[in-house]
DNA sequence: ACTCAACTGTTATTTAAATCACAAAGATAA
DNA sequence: TTATCTTTGTGATTTAAATAACAGTTGAGT
């Protein structure tokens, strides 16, 4: 399959999760009208995306929701599951952790990593939390694909290296540091701050 | 001025906290491939995005950086400063608050709320948190303008209705469930989920 | 004074994303 | 049966964003 669009990709995961309501409240077909309306989006763009995928509803009784949900499924998913390591054990990331607990996904949280000795070998939300010097090691040992930075600012760089070095293959960057990574490894960025003023422009004016 | 778009207003407040950093290193001029190396984003769209803002720099020294912060700020700031609401007092919520406090801008988060009552009356970085029933009565007394929604999910809605009831013009939503607004209430959304799974899409497919 | 190099500012072009518009087809009802 | 309604799937178009291309300007070096 090409490689998809990233809103797509976005709107999929959404798809999913909405679906997986849906199924939990007993409905088991449902019109792209249907979806549209759960995340506020068009019918079109609904049906597009799920063109993309290759999934084809029936025509009166729209998409059948399991398999929409497996089919989002073989897409987004790793089938052996991904491992996704979290650094930084302060407030925002011991709430990620806990934020992801409890989600059933193939995405696991499976280790944290901190430089205070307050939070080493505690568990956050039954994640053990290593010293930040050992991060190599462990993501290798524990076969870590995926990692969130959630430290302070000052520290983003450095980590950056350190998980590309030992072997990270995406990086989700909480951090207000832009941080620039080889192309090998896939990188996600996102600052609250901006969000937050992002907000403010616009409620201030208008859109 | 004509609104900005999107992604400009994002930049732009990207680029002012990297001005605020440039200048507290002591320098007063930048060109605009420097800004382009500290966000990874190329020197055109720099050039551009200041274009829009109706502000020039000087041909051989590039832009000065106080002055580009000056008119960054007076675009996206309110003059006035605006007052923020964090509603759900949990790991989130309480994050961002931290996340927030300290960081010296125009947005400050001054209440926030939660139904639990071993949370309320206690102060999260400086902050009162209130009972959720009295979201209406604080938020005009103290003039809040925006809110920041971090509560399970299923209570997103509700938060949302009271939030628009009680004359909120903008919501930042953390949560993964999907809200809609009357269209005078400006609406972000962002979840972490999602984001983390296009992360591990894009780490796999490659780009 | 003249040339060159290095910037900015902006128009034109391209690319990515969303929307429009409509053909095709299954169910229902007359 | 035949007409009609409703829904999907998709080519064509539009809109938003990013990139390319380049004219214009200023200072430095000679």
């Amino acid at each position: 399959m090409k490689l998809l669009p990233d809103k797509t990709v976005e709107r999929l995961s959404q798809y999913r999760r909405a679906m997986l309501k849906t199924l939990a409240s007993g409905k088991h077909h449902i019109y792209s009208h249907e979806i549209a309306n759960i995340l506020h989006i068009t019918p079109v763009q609904v049906r597009r995306d799920i063109m993309l995928i290759g999934y084809t509803g029936t025509l009166r009784h729209g998409y059948d929701v399991s398999e929409l949900i497996e089919i989002i499924g073989t897409i987004i998913d790793s089938e052996e599951g991904t491992r996704v390591a979290v650094v930084g054990a302060g407030s925002l990331g011991s709430a990620i952790i806990r934020y992801f607990n409890g989600k059933r996904t193939k995405l696991s949280i499976v280790a944290a990593f901190d430089v205070n000795p307050d939070k080493l070998n505690k568990l956050y939300a039954g994640v053990p939390c290593y010293p930040f010097e050992k991060i190599q090691e462990i993501v290798k040992q524990e076969n870590i694909q995926l990692a969130v930075i959630a430290t302070p600012a000052s520290e983003t760089a450095k980590v950056a290296e350190a998980l590309v070095n030992a072997g990270i293959k995406g990086i989700l960057n909480y951090t207000p540091s832009p941080i620039n990574v080889s192309s090998q490894v896939y990188l996600e960025e996102y600052d609250m701050v901006t969000s937050l003023e992002k907000v403010a422009y616009f409620a201030k004016h208008g859109k």
